[in-house]
Parts: structure tokens; sequence; C-alpha cells
RNA sequence: GCGCCAGUAGCUCAGCCGGAUAGAGCAACGGCCUUCUAAGCCGUGGGUCGGGGGUUCAAGUCCCUCCUGGCGCGCCA
């Protein structure tokens, strides 16, 4: 329970309990009571906490919506005193505004201050199974920036909802199977056999970049020319492994540089080996929902909404790509998850529908299969939008970036902007500018509070006993404005895991970092009244540890100076 | 043609279940370093929230329609 909640629910409560009094005495009617907010006005002059009851109850009350508030207030703390309520009063088209006891916003610096390092968590998810699977790229190559972006996307999702009370596990899909694994094995095989000279054409829409060969060369220093008098197929298999372990190596590597762990890396073979994309298929066929045509088997998916079915089961027997996800969700499920979050480019949303649709045909509940479309990154350099592209030299990779810009302010920029609006990546700005990224200006204000800190240390005082700290001493506007915003950190962890949404995490930071920032230019901390000081240390101690909180949940560091 | 996302200050973007006078950063201009980090603070200017209609006590937010940009609509993944 944090501060802010409890305070709302007390508040509505109340409310609630005037308005069935001003009923029972005859003053307003009405069916129910209308589901009403109380939010935190925009305003300061509106108080600390507004309700819109009045508004909501016009209609069934048939009274102007100022007069039933005046009825409902007629009720309110008649027979009970309040325990922070200062005074209500109405305001506007007929808002019920409260304003709270000066004590009631330190006493929740007190509240938190209690809480310690765990101040901003809270039990919002009821440890709800989530499995949140993202990134994902296609294990033959290299991470992208679209990739970049997924997994800041992602991971930082991960560490919200872990933080808001769910149990959350971060998984990475490994297609190594299919089509283009097949593709990939004859590259190496041809790649292979040049290298001993051997003129092998190689495949039409292989892969052609310098890395396969590189590989190759590895494989050979290691194992020789043992491959060459073994059978095709074999030899295919054989460099597809060796070098799938170490393009996904390199893809851990990357991954890892920058501050994302994954709990579990889900191989697709699997599920062709364990029978389980052909099993869902026959379930699909065993329920009726299929149907055979030129030699395919398709899913009836415009029996579940979509427009027209879909290939289950190529006319060469191999199964689809779609098939294999179907299989793939359906084994999610199967291992306890009841939520479903996958990070996806802008460019698969047209898979959306019809996945869904076939895991309902299963009998599997398709609305908590949650899938973030995240609109793709374009390149921009010159003042020109670039494809990505490796022959052009415009590929940037997640390690180029990492060099370039580092991880901290990598990870910042991405997650900043929601995923469902465009970005435009301007290299050079990124490589000639990343001072402008907003990151510092959050970081500085943690290296700031710190300093203080450290400070404070080195004149013998130490944070005191947070119960002996008289919190009422912070009466500056600037304190109370902090502090204000501080207290919301619960709300705001809550509500970004549950909209989905961790960029509202990082406006939040930015937005407590520069009320820090005018707070300390405002007070000062050292040097002030001995109560007055202490007050103000925990102040600054709780402001940074909620920076440091966002900022690992956007898997950017605190440094302790700058 | 159909579908998804976007259109908010000069630029890049926030804006939570519809709430009161639409915000931030950058850019521009003017101030503030002999006291805790100036990677900072304080102040000024800047808006038909793409256009039009509708619902509502209340619309940037919901509905309809049109315009513009991006991405999809494969027996590819």
């Amino acid at each position: 329970m944090n501060w802010l909640e409890e305070t709302r629910r007390e508040l509505r409560l109340d409310l609630t309990q005037a308005a069935e009094r001003a009923r029972a005495a005859g003053e307003i009617s009405f069916e129910t009571l209308p589901d009403f907010v109380i939010e935190r006005p925009r305003e300061k002059a509106h108080g600390d906490f507004a309700a819109n009851l009045a508004m909501l109850l016009a209609r069934q009350a048939k009274m102007p919506p100022r007069k039933i508030a005046e009825a409902i207030l007629a009720h309110l703390y008649k027979e009970e005193t309040p325990k922070f309520v200062e005074n209500v009063e109405i305001a506007g088209a007929g808002f019920i505004n409260f304003r709270m006891q000066a004590h009631w916003l330190t006493d929740g610096l007190a509240d938190a201050a209690a809480q310690g390092k765990h101040f901003g968590e809270s039990d919002a998810g009821g440890g709800q199974k989530v499995n949140v699977e993202f990134v994902s790229a296609n294990p033959t190559g290299e991470l992208h920036l679209g990739n970049a972006r997924g997994a800041a996307i992602g991971d930082s999702l991960a560490n919200i909802m872990q933080a808001a009370g769910y149990s959350v596990t971060r998984e990475y899909y490994i297609n190594d199977a299919g089509k283009q694994i097949e593709n990939f094995g004859l590259s190496l095989e041809a790649r292979y056999l040049q290298q001993f000279g051997q003129d092998v054409p190689f495949p039409e829409d292989g892969y052609h970049g310098e890395d396969i060969i590189a590989t190759v060369k590895e494989y050979i220093a290691a194992e020789g020319d043992k491959l060459l008098a073994a059978p095709a197929a074999e030899r295919q298999q054989e460099l597809t492994r060796y070098a799938l372990a170490k393009k996904i190596g390199a893809i851990k590597e990357a991954l890892a540089h920058y501050g994302v762990e994954y709990d579990v890396w889900f191989s697709e073979q699997t599920l062709h080996d364990a029978d389980e994309v052909m099993g869902a298929v026959q379930q699909l066929k065993a329920d009726g929902n299929v149907l055979e045509q030129d030699g395919a088997l398709w899913f009836a998916a415009d029996k579940f909404g979509c427009e027209k079915p879909e290939v289950l089961v190529r006319a060469n027997g191999i199964p689809t790509y779609y098939a294999a996800d179907i299989a793939y969700h359906k084994n999610k499920f199967q291992r306890g998850f009841t939520r479903l979050i996958n990070i996806w480019g802008a460019d698969h949303h047209g898979h959306v529908a019809r996945l869904k649709a076939a895991l309902a045909a299963l009998g599997y509940p398709a609305e908590e299969l949650e899938i973030i479309l995240m609109q793709l990154v374009r390149l921009f350099s010159g003042g020109e939008i670039m494809r990505m592209s490796k022959r052009a030299g415009t590929y940037v990779t997640l390690e180029e970036l990492l060099d370039e810009v580092g991880k901290d302010a990598a990870r910042f920029f991405f997650v900043m902007r929601s995923a469902d609006s465009q970005m435009d990546f301007d290299l050079d700005l990124a490589k000639s500018q990343s001072m402008d990224n907003p990151v510092y200006y959050v970081q500085y204000a943690h290296a700031r509070i710190n300093s203080i800190i450290n400070q404070a240390a080195e004149q013998g005082i130490s944070l005191a006993d947070a119960a002996d700290v008289n919190f009422g001493l912070l009466t500056e506007e600037a304190e109370r404005d902090l502090l204000r915003r501080l207290l919301e950190l619960p709300d705001e962890i809550a509500q970004a895991a549950a909209q989905e949404a961790p960029h509202r995490i990082a406006a939040y930071v930015m937005e407590l970092s520069a009320l820090f920032h005018s707070f300390y230019g405002a007070c000062r901390v050292l040097g002030v009244d001995a109560d007055l000081q202490a007050a103000r240390l925990w102040l600054c101690r709780v402001t940074a540890d909620a920076v440091a909180k966002c900022l690992s949940l956007l898997g950017v560091s605190a440094p302790q100076k700058m």
C-alpha cells in the first residue's frame, strides 16, 4: 500500500458515505454511485485531490453538479474528524477539491523513508506470471538499431512490471529452424568448400556477408578439413550448428553489454523436435478448423475474425513459420503464463490478428496476448533518410551504437519515446552531441545529491533515524513541489506497468530531476539549522533513491559523481 | 482497395480510466558561479492540438469523415 493510494482510498470512502447520507436525507437521488475518480489536479490552486463525483451524478440526480456537490459536502465530515483533510471546496463545473493539512505531505516522506530502497515498489501486479518476449532477432545476423529499441523497451518493461509486483520471465525466441536456416547452411557450405579451392556456386538468396566467411575460417582453424569427405547434409548441419552457436553467443554478448539478460532462450527447433508444431496443427484439424487447398493445409482464420485462411503446412509438407509460432505461443500458455507480451516491429503487424485467431481457436485466451508494435527506427544522416544497408555502410549494429554513444545514452534515448511513435535516428547527432541526451540531466541530479550526502558525511553528519526527524520543517515551496512528485513514484511505476509504457518512467524521472535541480537552487541543505538540515538530507536521500530506481528500471546507471 | 501507427510550439516529443488556464527538452532572447557539482537555476517570447462534423456538463483524448506521412496485406520470417 502506498501513501497516495491509501489517501485516495480514504477520500473515496468519505465521499461515498457522504453521498449515501445525502440520499438518505432525500437531498439527492441516484440509483448507483458512478465510478468516479480522485485525481491530482494539475493546478496547485485546485488543492491536492479533486473528485468528479458530482458531475457524474448530474444526469441521474437531475440537478446541476454544483448543487449536488453542496448536498454531499453538507454531509461530509459532520460525524467524524478527517485525518488529513484541511478543507474541502466546490470549484469549477462541480469539482470537489480537497486540500490536505501540511503534515500529510511530510508524513508521506517519513513513510517513504521507512521503506528505504523498496520505496516505489508495489504488489499491484499480484504476482501474475508474465512472459515478456523481445528482440528475438534472426540468429544468423547481428543486432541493429531496431533491435536496440526493442531491447530497451522490452527489458525496461520487464523491470518495471517486476517492480510493480508481477512475476516476469524475459524470453528470446531463437528462429533456428526453417528456410532461412537451410539457406544459412547452404551459404556456409559454399564458403567452406570455396576455402578449399572448390569452385562452387553461391546460393541465390544466400548470406553474402563477410562474417560468414570469417566464421567458416574459424571453423577450419579449429576443425580442419574433416567435412570435405562428409555427406552434404551432414556438412551443412555441422557448419550450421557451429555458426549458430557463434552467432547466438555474439548476440548474447552484445545484449549483455546493453544491460539485457534473459531468463529463457527458447529454440524454435525444439518445437519441431518435440512434434509440438504438428501437434498444434493436428489439434486445429481435429476441431474442424482447417481446410486443404492446392495441396497445402490452411487454418480457417476467417472463421475467427480474419480476412482469409492462412497456410499452416505448405504443399511440400513443411510447416510455415506461422504454424511454429502458434505452437510456440501455445507452449507459453502451457508453461503457466497468464499474460504474454511480445515486442514486435511494426512491419510484423499483419501477423498479429492471425496468431490471436489461432490461439483463440485452440481455446487459449487470446486477449492475454499483448503485442506491442514498435514503430520502426529510421536512420537519418546528413538530413536524409537512409535504408539500413550493409553494402552502403549504413547498417548500424548494436555494438557500434554502444561504442559511439554508450549504454546509458542509448538506452535512455530509445526508451524516452513511446513505442508507437516513429523514430528518426540521426547518426551524426548521436555521435557528435550525445551530451544533449537528457539522460545526463537525470544522472547529474543523482550525482549532485550524492555529493551533498558525501560532504555531510565528511563533516561527521550522517542520516538521522527517520523516526526522529521533524519532516514538518519542510515548508518551502520548492521542497514541497519536489516531495509531492516524489511520493507519486509507486503510482508511476504501477501505471507504467499496467499500461505497458516504459517511456512514462523516463518522463517521470526527468520531471523529478528538474524539481530537484530547482530545489537545489532554492534551498541549501548543509549548514542550515540542524533539524532542518536533517529533514532536507532525508529529502535528498529519498530523491536520490527514487532517481536511481527509475534509472535502474531503464537499465541506465546512476553515477555517484560526474 | 483494406488494415495498423502517427500528425500537438521553429525542431524532437509528453499529455494516465474524457476534467479546470495544453506541457517538457532543444533552438532564440535576458539574467545568476568568493557558500552543498553552472552537465545547473531563474525569467521572456512562441499553439486554429492536420481539416470538418458529431457525442458530452466537459474533447488534444471518444465516434464518423477527409487529408498527409510511415508500415503491412507471401505456400517469407
